[in-house]
DNA sequence: ATAGTGTCTCCAGGGAAGTGGAGGTTCAAG
DNA sequence: CTTGAACCTCCACTTCCCTGGAGACACTAT
């Protein structure tokens, strides 16, 4: 690799990296979801060969890593893009990841009283309820008194 | 009104009902959504007025609010739409709503779990957290591993 | 007569995270 | 040299529940 005639390199313009087939293959991703984060920013491809082709480098499994982590634990890829946005810049994101699972426990923990409440509703309906009522007037269904 | 001649009647074509923009005003939904709802099957409306208009019947507004205490049950349209056709076809629809009912907690049973598998991760991971630890080789978060 | 609403239909978009397909290159092997 | 796979771009579609706008009628009040 490094010791690559010149001549050769320029010659056949050919660069380093993986092509997408291959990202895709050793990721598990679908070629169609790694050209899907490529156009978001989350994943930039280092270069195109002469034919147009995208060239991905290594690193690019690492961050794919990086994403589906964050991704399992409810980040949006919006999210993830602002966390990798700081690491491009060249600092730990650490913090601002932790900031965003901060909110994300945040958000759960708002979504499961909801749940919660919810369930305990219709489990009160559902306690009290007739399987065969006698038809109330016009109301659609006597058990919801509706 | 109910003392309008039967000729200015029949003359004027006047039926009765409600346009859409009264339900609206009283059920407190969007024009734009009753007209979903109507195109959905949700919300039959009984005629149309000579120019064209929906015209809805009383009722009308007792399906919006089985629809709505549907809809805050946590259901689709389409499962509201099914209990409806029940309802419809002269039933009581109260066995169907009762089975979507139960889906429905099974369903919040199940992403509760997730929600509450999710947040103790979330919470482990948070516990250890440096907010700034030392940069690790390639890795874009040591405190994911990432 | 005219202005101002209300209503109609039809088309588009939005948010999230992709998937599917058409039609056109590029590349590697036989 | 020719196939066939991989790749490209661009567009549409998915699910769900609406929302917004354009352009054209209908009705109501002055």
């Amino acid at each position: 690799m490094a010791a690559l005639g010149v001549e050769t390199f320029q010659k056949t313009g050919q660069k380093t990296g993986m092509k997408i087939g291959v990202l895709a293959g050793r990721s598990g991703l679908s070629v169609k979801t790694l050209r899907y984060y490529e156009d978001l920013g989350l994943l930039p491809a280092i270069a195109r060969s002469e034919g147009g082709y995208r060239l991905f480098a290594e690193e690019s499994l690492r961050r794919l890593e990086f994403i589906r982590r964050l991704k399992t634990l409810g980040l949006s890829l919006e999210e993830i893009q602002g966390c990798l946005a700081v690491h491009d810049a060249g600092d730990l994101p650490c913090a601002d990841i932790q900031i965003q699972l901060e909110r994300q426990i945040g958000r759960i923990d708002a979504r499961i009283e909801e749940l919660g409440q919810l369930r305990q509703e219709l489990q009160g309906l559902l306690a009290g309820w007739q399987s065969d009522p006698a038809k109330e007037g016009d109301v659609i269904c006597p058990n919801l008194r509706v």
